[in-house]
DNA sequence: CTCCTGGGTA
DNA sequence: TACCCAGGAG
């Protein structure tokens, strides 16, 4: 059977494309901690981690944050603020409040539940990729999803030179070329070798999702993760007055970050108008 | 659909 | 500079 992108520029044997992949991952497959004891909480805290976050990054995180907090039931026990001061410096805080809500679910249901995509996305912090890996990885099961090494692999293969290629074009390829007898390795294969062709050069400019995103330095995220930092190893809450002393940021910025963090439940007001975290 | 969120590393 | 095993809100 051949597969081929809408207007690839070479057709390619979906055996040949196996081969490739698992070729490469046999030679130089990555041994990262959460591919050991791919259990539904493992895997869980490693996806919510690796959301748009660099797998170097993430392995010692990962190995902490699994030490100290072993399980759902583990986690959804510990407060906020512990989960959040765990979570310091790998960025995108919200992660760890879905991922401290999404135990509180999980920890309720019988243990040993098996969740259906359906059911994972309804999960805050779980869209439709982390739930196909969820699925994937967790259960070894042949769900069919999209995230940006995948995509690297099938664009430089069956979308070469074209442009605008949308996840829509990709998806069928994807669940046409899945090992179904070995799901988890076929994706942890697909993983790597996406990593690999970025590290030879390949990227994802072409995908019609590709954007590029907004400077981080002098924005309003810089501002609220230096907040969030701040309070976390502050002892006692904290008035408006004293940040704006602290931060080097304009008053409305760090304004207008506390109202984004007290929205977001990562942080409280009290009714002295003093904030501190959750 | 667009915009927002983080910070380290290559 | 670029970009990460994206998801939620508007």
């Amino acid at each position: 059977m051949f597969i081929e992108g809408i207007v690839s520029s070479y057709r390619m044997n979906t055996k040949d494309f196996r081969s490739r992949v698992y070729a490469y991952y046999n030679q130089q497959g990555r041994d990262l901690p959460w591919r050991h004891q791919p259990t539904l909480y493992r895997v869980c805290v490693s996806e919510f981690m690796l959301q748009q976050t660099q797998v170097s990054r993430v392995i010692n995180y990962f190995r902490a944050f699994t030490q100290k907090y072993p399980s759902f039931k583990a986690l959804h026990q510990a407060s906020l603020t512990e989960i959040l001061t765990a979570w310091q410096g790998l960025g995108y805080n919200r992660r760890a409040k879905y991922l401290w809500e999404t135990a509180h679910h999980i920890a309720a249901q019988p243990s040993g539940k098996q969740y259906t995509a359906e059911e994972l996305v309804k999960l805050p912090g779980i869209g439709r990729g982390t739930a196909g890996a969820i699925i994937a990885y967790a259960y070894d099961l042949p769900a069919v999803f999209i995230e940006t090494n995948i995509r690297t692999v099938f664009i430089h293969h069956f979308f070469t030179n074209q442009p605008n290629v949308s996840d829509a074009a990709i998806l069928p390829l994807i669940e046409k070329t899945i090992d179904r007898n070995n799901p988890r390795e076929w994706y942890w294969a697909l993983m790597d070798y996406g990593t690999y062709l970025k590290q030879q050069g390949a990227h994802n400019r072409s995908s019609a999702h590709y954007s590029k995103q907004s400077k981080f330095k002098g924005s309003l995220r810089q501002v609220r993760g230096h907040i969030l930092s701040y309070l976390l190893n502050m002892p006692t809450p904290v008035s408006m007055p004293h940040l704006c002393t602290a931060l080097p940021y304009p008053k409305n910025n760090i304004q207008k970050a506390l109202n984004h963090l007290v929205q977001e439940g990562l942080m409280s007001k009290n009714n002295k108008g003093q904030y501190c975290c959750v």
